[in-house]
DNA sequence: CTGAAAGCGCTTACAG
DNA sequence: CTGAAAGCGCTTACAG
């Protein structure tokens, strides 16, 4: 069933074609000093023999693997972003001949034997890490990895990073909902697991620095920590539900943890956006079907772009190896989001409470 | 910044240890005839100057390059899915100290590349392929590839493969409808894109099969092939919405494509379930927040046992190189599937498509 | 238990 | 334009 027979090598190659070994590695390379002649012999031989070449051996005498790595954290995360930011690196960097090696790292102690063994050490020409908060430590390991690291989805000062604005976005979509007429907004973020970031930091950032220009209070209520499950989820939003001043608006931090938000408003009675309006961030491909008003980024580009970085380092070792991109971001605006109702906020959200979650819907009670 | 200092190779812990670098080898990798004291002395050594192991090198002579291929469509397609058995195989993977080297394919060229070029074939010791359906060259092609290939998602005789059982799956699915009294039950699946699959043919012939089994005659116009995106799946859901006898409840092949029919279906004020039931397939991480009933399966699971066979049969070369590993589905019932409206089925189809949307969902026009 | 030597399959000066 | 030779960093018989 499988082929079990030795695999031809250059020496197989050069006996077919009726060369030397270096002249078959010149001509499969391209190397331009090969004679017409003996370049179509050896294609000829190499096809027939089905040659392919080992790059163990010539990583051996080069020094270059021609192998990116990156490290991720388990994709069942945000596997639409990191799935997607994945795909377009490997489109990428399968242009330029380079192999993707993905190491995935679910947990502390996979995390820790990561840096502990650096297998990416000698394996890999480039690093690219996403979406980590890394210690001191862990930087440091980095830094003496001996080839380059591109930080991807996050950002350290003199290190190549592909980023976007979190804080500003977060911003762009506070600003939104206070346009809108929106007083009292709510943060949804996901407490951070162990380290694995989702940039919750920076759009919580921007989301008190929007307020603050606005003139509006910054209240610990209304910003929740929550943990990353739909039962985690289900007790931020009890929380928000329960506040003696319910607020109007929430925005949540990713639309992974919006989706579950709009799914237990509705579950409960409560309209969106009639009663309260809801922001997610990211432009998740369903977001769409589901009419979520988000604050878009592209994890297509942000691949693209990471990946091209980590090509033109290696193809031109020259170049500025510690560039800073940062991608836009932009409001999608959609049915998830509208202007608060008319009632004082208190008494809407009272009302919204007492009733019973149909008629609360329907409102004919 | 980045120490660009030679990294450190054996002959240096072998000089730094006072040993043979024969020794080094041995004792790095745990053989078990090294005295203690050289043990030590060479651990010590290769801490102190961060030796890491050249991949390159070892694999030249073993052989080996303790690197696992695994090639899959696009992460886009079904990020869920995919994102998830990958995560799942690198873990696996990662406990044998396996690499994981991603081969990603986006469309036909790309795809023809990867079987002409076959990077994979001298640098990994093994193949998984991931929903494919490949054509007799392409199969020949990894026949002769001389390492172990393994199919994941999809099935071939005499190959290892580990999948669902498809068809059996979606006759569970569709007898959980009949069983709630639908009788008009209408089927959309995704256009297949250039040969990579989602199951759509088997899940097809599960739908046929118990249809027939129930003594109902299968009808084409009940089938809808749709473009997967939303324009497509939209076009679809009209078709069904404008047939003369509408149906009672749609299966869809997967729950991402589900869940934007649910999401057209409320957009145009025909209740789920009350006047449609919607069935998926996947149970993906957002049918429970949506309230889809699906058929699950796992990719977790699914990921997890492709990379275990794999490193069996890669540190056990007597192993039953071409086992059948089918993984159980089960029907998940919630909220989008309830028994079929009381009025006659075809009254109640029309009723829904001249009521305005808003009334038509209130029921009180 | 340990070391010297051969060799894995390439690439790269170096001669011609 | 081409080939013989050295050498990349390991592992593995083979001797001791």
């Amino acid at each position: 069933m499988v082929g079990e027979q030795r695999q031809a090598t250059m020496a197989d190659v050069a006996r077919e074609a009726g060369v030397s070994v270096s002249t078959v590695s010149r001509a499969l390379r391209g190397v331009a000093t090969v004679s017409p002649e003996a370049r179509s012999r050896v294609e000829r031989a190499a096809k027939e023999l089905s040659f392919s070449l080992s790059r163990s051996a010539s990583s051996l005498v080069t020094g270059k693997t021609r192998r990116v790595a990156v490290l991720m954290p388990g994709l069942q995360r945000a596997p639409w972003f990191l799935g997607t930011a994945l795909t377009a690196m490997a489109e990428v960097l399968g242009e330029a001949e380079l192999d993707l090696l993905v190491y995935v790292v679910n947990n502390k102690s996979e995390r820790a034997a990561f840096f502990d063994r650096l297998p990416a050490r000698r394996n890999a020409d480039a690093l690219m890490v996403i979406s980590f908060i890394l210690t001191a430590e862990e930087r440091e390991r980095l830094d003496d990895l001996g080839v380059p690291v591109v930080f991807v989805s996050q950002h350290t000062a003199g290190r190549a990073s592909v980023y976007i604005d979190d804080a500003e976005g977060a911003h762009k979509g506070i600003q939104h909902l206070l346009n809108l007429g929106h007083r009292r907004i709510a943060h949804m973020q996901s407490a951070v697991v162990e380290s694995f970031s989702w940039s919750a930091h920076d759009r919580l950032a921007g989301y008190r620095q929007a307020l603050e220009e606005a003139g509006l209070p910054y209240d610990d209520a209304l910003v929740m920590s929550t943990e990353y499950s739909r039962q985690g989820i289900r007790e931020g939003v009890g929380s928000l539900l329960s506040l003696p001043q319910m607020p109007t608006a929430v925005f949540v931090e990713t639309d992974e943890m919006a989706f579950e938000v709009l799914s237990i408003l509705r579950s409960c009675g409560i309209d969106v956006p009639g009663r309260m309006s809801v922001l997610g961030f990211d432009d998740h491909s369903l977001a769409e079907a589901l009419n979520l008003s988000t604050v878009a980024q592209s994890p297509w580009r942000t691949g693209h772009i990471a990946a091209e970085l980590v090509s033109s380092i290696l193809a031109d070792p020259s170049s500025d190896p510690t560039p800073h991109v940062v991608l836009p971001t932009h409001l999608v605006p959609r049915g998830s989001t509208a202007p608060p109702p008319r009632a004082e906020q208190g008494e809407a959200a009272a009302a919204a409470l007492q009733a019973p979650p149909s008629a609360a819907s329907a409102g004919n009670s």
